[in-house]
RNA sequence: CGGGGCGUAGCCCAGUUGGCUAAGGCGUCUGGUUUGGGACCAGAAGAUCGUGGGUUCGAGUCCCGCCGCCCCGACCA
């Protein structure tokens, strides 16, 4: 992409009313746009990023058999009567049709997945399977806060298993558990995410939730350094041991949730007498397992712990471009060099803007935060090099122009 | 939902006890110069001062209501 095409700018000042970091940088360097609170557009820049997440989740996802769907926004009152939610769920959005029918805004599924699993589900035969949705979510919090971490409106990936018995959504589980690891390995959170305890099993005594550490977290965990698992705060009192290996030294830190697996069970399916003919023919109930992760969120947590104080600096998997490519009056050469790497597939944003200084378009690829940074310019031109920088690192590196193709491979 | 703070041009903001034409920076536009870390000169445009009411000869400024945003807390299947 041409940046004196994007139609967004980069803009020095900070943003007045936001104090969060991801929030800050993402509207500095053009990622998202505040609408309101807890209200966000995603932005040319920002949807790209949020695609990566989103296309590594999904990978995974169908990697574990699941299968994807797209379930409406808007649910039926009668869905969330049938559980209790209508009243009990505060954070519901409601709204009246012009018939004037009731609607939530979906909150989350299981109202929606669980009649829609019943229409196909007549025996055992048809068990196990899973579905999963990435879709906006919509809740009422009282206090939206911290820009991408908690919304009124957020992306979130939600997967619905369904199982003839224990052992099956057992086996399941924990099988998602191990694909939520490979996603946080690939979006490069994987060091800092630890599976953690934590309260509110619908059945089963604890819930499991995948905790970030980072400092502007609003969850506590107790971390077992051995094991790499943690325990959230709200049980720390009846459970101040690692689960694995009985150590009671953890470490206190703050971390942002960014996903959870329940093991439902028959929650759901009671609400919606979802039964099943089981081999001696006999109505058993379905069990359920759902497992969520917000691919929004991700994103700002993933600025939260990815910057310095030039901007963001994006992991490889998610960057928006994995190459930055910056002419220094030398948009001629640059644009050979550009339209090369096009057609090798390389993701490239190509700084091609007359009139801007070189001061601006350093300071603009250090926000923006792509992997990789290569300057075309006079200086280097004659000897037919090109400047490597990466922006993890300080070093500039000349390369041969006719060689670029090759050293970049060993930047995939 | 309780407490606190804030709301002035596209963005960041000054405007202290009420007083004349609401100041500056960024950005934008025009012309010129400039090109290795957010350049420079000259000129220009851009403001129902969040909104409704009130007090006053006179309100950005004082009072009341409402709306919005941020922060702390509570809440967070």
């Amino acid at each position: 992409m041409k940046q004196s095409l994007l139609f967004t700018k980069t803009i020095k000042e900070l943003p007045k009313d936001e104090t969060s970091y991801n929030a800050q940088v993402l509207i500095r360097a053009g990622f998202i746009d505040k609408v309101s609170a807890g209200v966000y557009t995603f932005l040319p820049l920002g949807l790209k990023v949020l695609h990566k997440i989103n296309n590594i989740i999904r990978e995974e996802i169908n990697a574990v058999s699941g299968q994807e769907i797209l379930m409406p926004a808007l649910n039926p009152k009668e869905n969330w009567q049938k559980t209790g939610r209508w009243d009990d769920l505060d954070v519901l959005f409601k709204l009246i049709g012009s018939d004037d029918k009731e609607y939530a805004l979906g909150a989350t599924h299981e109202e929606i997945v669980t009649p829609l699993g019943q229409k196909f589900t007549l025996s055992y035969k048809d068990l196990p399977f899973a579905v999963y949705q990435i879709q906006t979510k919509f809740r009422n919090e009282k206090r939206a806060k911290a820009g991408l971490l908690r919304g009124r409106e957020f992306v979130m990936k939600d997967l619905y298993s369904f199982h003839a018995d224990e052992e099956s959504l057992s086996k399941y589980y924990n099988k998602v558990k191990e694909a939520y690891e490979k996603i946080y390995n690939r979006l490069g959170l994987g060091d800092l995410t630890y599976f953690t305890y934590a309260a509110g099993g619908t059945f089963s005594k604890y819930s499991h939730e995948f905790q970030t550490v980072c400092e502007n977290g609003e969850d506590i965990i107790y971390v077992c350094p051995k094991c790499h698992i943690a325990i959230n705060k709200e049980i720390i009192s009846e459970q101040n041991a690692c689960f694995k290996c009985g150590n009671t030294v953890l470490e206190e830190k703050k971390a942002i949730e960014v996903g959870n697996i329940f093991e439902l069970k028959t929650k759901y399916s009671k609400a919606f007498n979802f039964t099943f003919k089981d081999k001696d023919e006999n109505n058993k109930e379905v069990l359920m397992g759902c497992y969520g992760m917000g691919p929004s969120r991700i994103m700002g947590t993933i600025v939260e712990i990815c910057h310095d104080d030039k901007g963001m600096i994006w992991p490889k998997n998610v960057a928006p471009f994995s190459v930055h490519l910056i002419s220094l009056k030398q948009n001629e050469e640059a644009e050979k060099i550009y339209q090369k790497l096009l057609n090798e597939n390389i993701e490239v944003l190509y700084d091609d803007r007359d009139n801007v200084s070189p001061g601006e378009k350093f300071a603009d690829a250090d926000l923006i935060g792509c992997p990789i940074r290569l300057v075309v310019s006079s200086k280097t031109l004659d000897d037919k090099k090109i400047e490597f920088k990466l922006r993890t690192d300080d070093e500039i590196k000349l390369v041969d122009i006719d060689n670029l193709s090759n050293f970049l491979k060993n930047y995939k």
